[in-house]
DNA sequence: ATTGCTGCAAAAAATTTGCACGAAA
DNA sequence: TTTCGTGCAAATTTTTTGCAGCAAT
């Protein structure tokens, strides 16, 4: 985490980017974001997606989510540390969901001597729709 | 998953990288690979590399393993369908180590109408040598 | 003798950076 | 008015591809 040391503005391309990420309810990747946000600011370019999606990581308001299999990763908005949960990627539909629950052991995993600070579990299979 | 259509010949190339990947024990990039393949075959060209990983890959002799937050993927000798295991990455020696055991209730993170097919976990924290 | 594989270099794809101008404070 | 943020293009970085020669069968 990196904190700036000066003003972070309030621009237009910034609202329309938290706006899009924050209606979509599903990790975004970056092309997905500048496509999305293109559509209400045309002159958009790729090069202020990656800089305010960084500088929206490192404000801790977003967060990176990476699905095992895909090479590029996904920003979703971030909801505080209380809200820990996990992600189900369908694949029929590819599209990824939270999953809000989870309280596994995972410490029963551990092998003797190795602490657990955090986690991450992403879910494959098909989801209600791709039945 | 791609099969060849030809004989996949046993170059020297690929037997020193099978090696390397086999030897380290744990998941490497394609970087690690190149750079510890280069010790033993000084004119190996990371081109190759790419191309014997996804040969390798695609005949499932080893298995990609995304470790969140990484953004390049990272390879392992893959054991079987049998074998299932995960990952733990040290936050302090940044190294990564197979975690032998599952068994975790996952069925029960799922949401309604969602099946569950196949799911992966990394667990983050120390190691037993960086307590 | 065939034909796949390699190394190299060039190409393509993905991400980052420099800079002059416009916009937020 | 001051400075940050943007768009564009250029520069990096990462990964893929074309090709002539070598090596495996």
């Amino acid at each position: 985490m990196h904190y700036p040391t000066h003003m972070v503005r309030n621009t237009q391309q910034r609202e329309t980017l938290k706006k899009v990420i924050e209606t979509a309810h599903r990790p975004l990747s970056i092309p997905e974001i500048h496509e999305l946000a293109t559509q209400k600011w045309p002159r958009l370019g790729i090069a202020t997606v990656y800089r305010e999606v960084k500088r929206l990581s490192d404000e801790s308001l977003l967060k990176r989510v990476d699905i095992p299999g895909e090479n590029a990763p996904r920003y979703e908005i971030a909801h505080g540390h209380h809200h820990h949960h996990h992600h189900f990627k369908c694949d029929v539909c590819n599209k990824v969901f939270d999953i809000e629950t989870c309280g596994l052991p995972i410490e029963k995993l551990l092998p003797a001597g190795f602490t657990h600070q955090a986690h991450d579990i992403t879910i494959f299979g098909s989801c209600k729709d791709c039945h």
